[in-house]
DNA sequence: TGACAAAATCTAACCGTTTAGATAAAATGC
DNA sequence: GCATTTTATCTAAACGGTTAGATTTTGTCA
């Protein structure tokens, strides 16, 4: 491997020279000198080794993730993926890469694992609530940037980009609304997802607003496998006061809610009807096309990075940049 | 931040010795010293940098791979996902980490991201035909794993995971067979993708043994793209000499082929029967349930992680282990 | 042409590890 | 008890870059 050293040699100057027309900078070189240098480099197939620099510069321009035991969720839901394109092209635009930290299993681990790989920043994407991870990274020094988790790690986290939960419920539900529907379940997944809990409270808020009170029945299925919301939905659907709607709490939940009003014989969306949350790609291919409330995925996960670059390259945190909400979008096809 | 100098004269001993302790290795150190260090490593929670590890021991422990242009793979296929779950397993066991090199556009660009990274391995996931990327890694020495590319890459690949595509075809094939199809359309996908031209060439084979001389008629959609495939499946079946039977490159493509059908009025599989390939999770959900061959994506994944890994710490390539081929399974759902 | 400022380049220390070679300490043999 | 081997530790040179401070070269102007 050709380093700095050869390049110097070969075109009769120092390597702090060849540093210089690298970076072009700190310190001015001469043209020729420059021309000279760069025409080695080039006649040598020289490419600086990242490592180095990163060793001297403290800035190793990758950040990272945390991937769980099960690394389901790239898999199964694709809000997680969705933001994660955004992420990608975000990365991109800045000159970052995204490194996923696998080896970590218990919270100390993780922490080991990040002050020795030094990513300049950390991502969280749709977490689940009660981590202690975010206080371990602010005393470590690394900024965070965590994606879908309402304002639960707001204190922690230097970037918290989400969609205005509160607003999407808001949309569907007076969808529903306006449809005919005054009882409404909500298949609402995992219980320790912070998007859960928000929306819950809108959702119980806008019953309340209807002068219905919310009941532990009005909730059905807490997860997000498949399975598990399929014979929930299925319970649901042949007990006593039918709901004339369900509400997923993503589109995952959606589909799975389909398929058992189906199996059940139940027209959808005459005899009950569905709306899902995040408008995954497959959600219009779904029968019947799923009416969903939008979340700008790509557009979020961009916006995470770019605010941590922002953060680490120019030290500023604009207070109103630091916090930022996605508005969501309704989405209208033939489930409602 | 506390280097391995604080941890050496807060414990009296020489940098050498914590190193020792560190690796244990490769000199012995005596127990009673080991012990000191340790609690006073423990004491300044001390965590030795990995990237100046990285600098002199010439490992990164980290395994690469290239997003494109469009990161949508994540997103909309489902077994770029599900591969890479598999891999990210193996990135665990082996004590690697994935990290994804956003910067790249052009191949030389390319070249030079990954000649300045140092990763230890490179990956590629159903890769594009004709890439020059594996040469250039070849060139460069770090060592590559192919998955999903049957055997293209075979010569420039340091390992090469795949299913079995041929048995693959011949399991969907013969299973229409049965089901007394005879007429069979195949909706092929992305001609740039290896299997896509694999699975052709068996295609094509099957049919010849019925006596059938296929023709291009037999072949549509050439995408991967949903709205492609629709209007692809829609007009084909509005055509004369109707196949009774469509086989999909993958579940994506059969989600829509489904649809299509569907919006035409024609029952699956009454009228038309519909098998998939890879069996993406939302494949029992699909409406009917989407009969299919499923590829095991999580082990692939597992797989060439394990083999570059081998590879990069024993350095032996077992000439066996270099091109691995995992048996497909048919599943019989709802659809055929 | 010489004095002086500005620009270009060089020297060498540093980033935080690992590890060969030298040295000191402990263990062994007679 | 001393010479010799073995074991533990230390010193210092890498790894491949960056960058202050010193030094040299070039340019400016009286």
């Amino acid at each position: 491997m050709v380093t700095i050293r050869d390049v110097a040699k070969e075109s009769g100057v120092s390597v702090a020279t060849v540093s210089y027309v690298l970076n072009n900078g700190p310190r001015a070189v001469r043209p020729e000198t420059r021309e000279r240098v760069v025409s080695t480099m080039r006649r040598l197939n020289y490419h600086p080794n990242a490592v180095a620099r990163s060793l001297v510069r403290k800035r190793t321009h990758m950040m990272g993730i945390l991937v769980g035991d099960e690394q389901s969720e790239i898999v199964n839901n694709n809000y997680y993926a969705g933001v994660l394109a955004g992420v990608f092209a975000g990365a991109r635009q800045r000159g970052y890469n995204i490194t996923f930290f696998t080896a970590a299993s218990t919270d100390k681990d993780i922490e080991h694992h990040i002050r020795a790989q030094r990513p300049d920043a950390m991502l969280m994407i749709a977490p689940r609530l009660g981590q202690d991870l975010p206080k371990r990274l602010k005393s470590v020094g690394v900024p965070l940037g965590v994606v879908g988790a309402g304002d639960s790690y707001e204190d922690d986290a230097a970037i918290c980009v989400d969609v205005d939960n509160w607003a999407g419920m808001r949309l569907g539900m007076q969808h529903l609304w306006e449809r005919g529907h005054r009882k409404i379940v909500y298949a609402i997944g995992d219980p320790n997802q912070e998007s859960t809990q928000v929306r819950r409270m809108v959702f119980e808020q806008v019953l309340r607003e209807w002068g219905v009170e919310p009941s532990e029945h009005d909730f059905i299925a807490h997860s997000f496998h498949k399975e598990v919301v399929y014979t929930a939905v299925e319970q649901r659907l042949q007990q006593a006061s039918l709901p004339t709607a369900i509400f997923a709490g993503n589109d995952g939940i959606a589909l799975a809610t389909l398929q058992a009003a189906r199996d059940l014989g139940r027209r959808v969306p005459e005899d009950i009807a569905v709306i899902g949350y995040d408008d995954w790609p497959i959600a219009s291919y779904m029968t019947p096309g799923l009416t969903t409330i939008r979340q700008p995925m790509h557009e979020i996960g961009e916006a995470v990075v770019q605010g941590l670059a922002n953060l680490i390259e120019k030290k500023s945190v604009k207070a109103e940049t630091r916090v930022k909400r996605f508005p969501p979008t309704l989405i209208i096809r033939d489930s409602t």
